[in-house]
DNA sequence: ATAATAGTGTCTCTCAGACACTATTAA
DNA sequence: TTAATAGTGTCTGAGAGACACTATTAT
């Protein structure tokens, strides 16, 4: 803040491009999974018909903040409204955009797959798709959307390892053992179900929401998280490494 | 990305201010402290006379990418050139400055005080001033920086007890009773000699540079770090807590 | 020798992982 | 009763903290 050359506080000079990107995480089928839109195919639109992170400009008339802004286009892009969402960090630069200087503003959200009615709500038919996170960090991505997604998925992974996001890709309630399954999928590696579930109880942060399930075997307790707008962490990582 | 309502592709909507802002901590006689520059005392201009994160706009001609910008910023400020610097995170909205929408970018960057020659280089004189930081998250600062100071605190010290980032705030070589200071100066607590030495040796990130030191007492071996671009993780925090 | 600091060895306690065990449910 | 899943108890090993010990230097 400053650097208005000389004392004319001009503000005339030329300003870069603003808008805000957002990964929409959640637990499918087929494994983690991401979700992408098709930018339009236009010819002279930038990346025309490659897979993109949903997102867009910001909106100086109708965004508050930044965080307003990531909040809108998931719920336009999902119908979500109260997710997980954690600021990732910004890419901006000279060559980002063919339009001119830019910067983006890249969130990352959990959801569950059944608030995500996958195909259907809101976003639908049109040109949205779930891709299991190995295929959409394969495919030539708009912008520098790859490295985003590269980054995002180091983050997650490295989080799962000492927190408790991977509760938020569940819908409530959820029992341990699918609380298991998930950390399972993310790290690609099975867990010992008593560590686990020590680990997960200590922590504090699941409410007991009553029994649940059973539509095979024994019944389980279904649990809730305390709070939904922020994860816990724990005093250690799940494996010291070597 | 997209959202150019229909498909006249104009780009005249109105774009928000780009700042990008350095928090540049240091290891002082009075402890942790952090630079802070005091604004011009025109009017008319915003925040007259108050303290604030040394910082600027985006400059469009100037700067390749946010991280130039960041690293212009800290050695027009400082004259250090490639110190640790990461990325704290951006705070934008509509009321943040009054001269309109703006997005803020802050970085934080780790300088020794030998290089950092406190009141001295480039910057001197001027309006450019240490503070402890607890004086400094004291003052009133302008803008939102005293939110931003309050994550970069919180981030710093967090940070600090499960990586290496203690070690950028000495000078090379250092010693390990020196870093262990350092450590303890940053958390603000004793720490044990044995286990902090198994710790920092058991991490691999130190390189042996030669007996130094010994101007009371027996010498010791002075360590360089390996990689100066990133810290390292450490698999535990220092106390798991409870 | 003494003071001051650097560096090491040893013990203990905590806690995560391993793994076998018990508990509950449906068919 | 069996299969399938949920949940518990016990042992062990790794490693961090506590703390006393040894090592090296200047005076």
């Amino acid at each position: 803040m400053k650097e208005i050359s000389g004392r004319a506080k001009s503000l005339s000079f030329e300003r870069p491009l603003v808008t805000v990107d957002v990964l929409i995480f959640s637990l499918r089928e087929t494994g983690l999974s991401l979700l992408l839109m098709r930018r339009p195919n236009e010819p002279d639109d930038p990346y025309p018909g490659r897979w993109a992170l949903p997102g867009g400009f910001v909106d100086v008339g109708k965004d508050r903040t930044l965080e307003d802004c990531a909040a809108r286009k998931l719920l336009e892009k999902t119908g979500v409204k109260t997710p997980y969402l954690e600021q990732l960090g910004s890419w901006g630069g000279a060559t980002r955009d063919p339009r001119g200087w830019s910067v983006t503003h890249a969130y990352f959200g959990l959801i569950n797959a059944h608030t995500a009615l996958g195909d259907a709500p809101g976003l639908g038919v049109r040109d949205a798709q779930w891709f299991p996170i190995d295929e959409a960090a394969s495919k030539r991505l708009a912008f520098d959307h790859s490295q985003i997604l590269g980054a995002a998925v180091t983050r997650l992974r490295g989080k799962v390892e000492y927190t408790s996001l991977p509760a938020f890709l569940l819908p409530e309630p959820f029992t341990l053992p699918q609380l298991q399954a998930a950390y399972e999928t993310v790290l690609g590696r099975p867990m010992d179900k008593s560590a686990f579930r020590k680990r997960m109880l200590d922590a504090g942060f699941l409410e007991e929401a009553g029994a649940v399930d059973g539509f095979l075997g024994r019944s389980a307790m279904g649990y809730r998280i305390g709070n939904r707008t922020k994860a816990v962490t724990f005093p250690r990582t799940f494996k010291p490494s070597k």
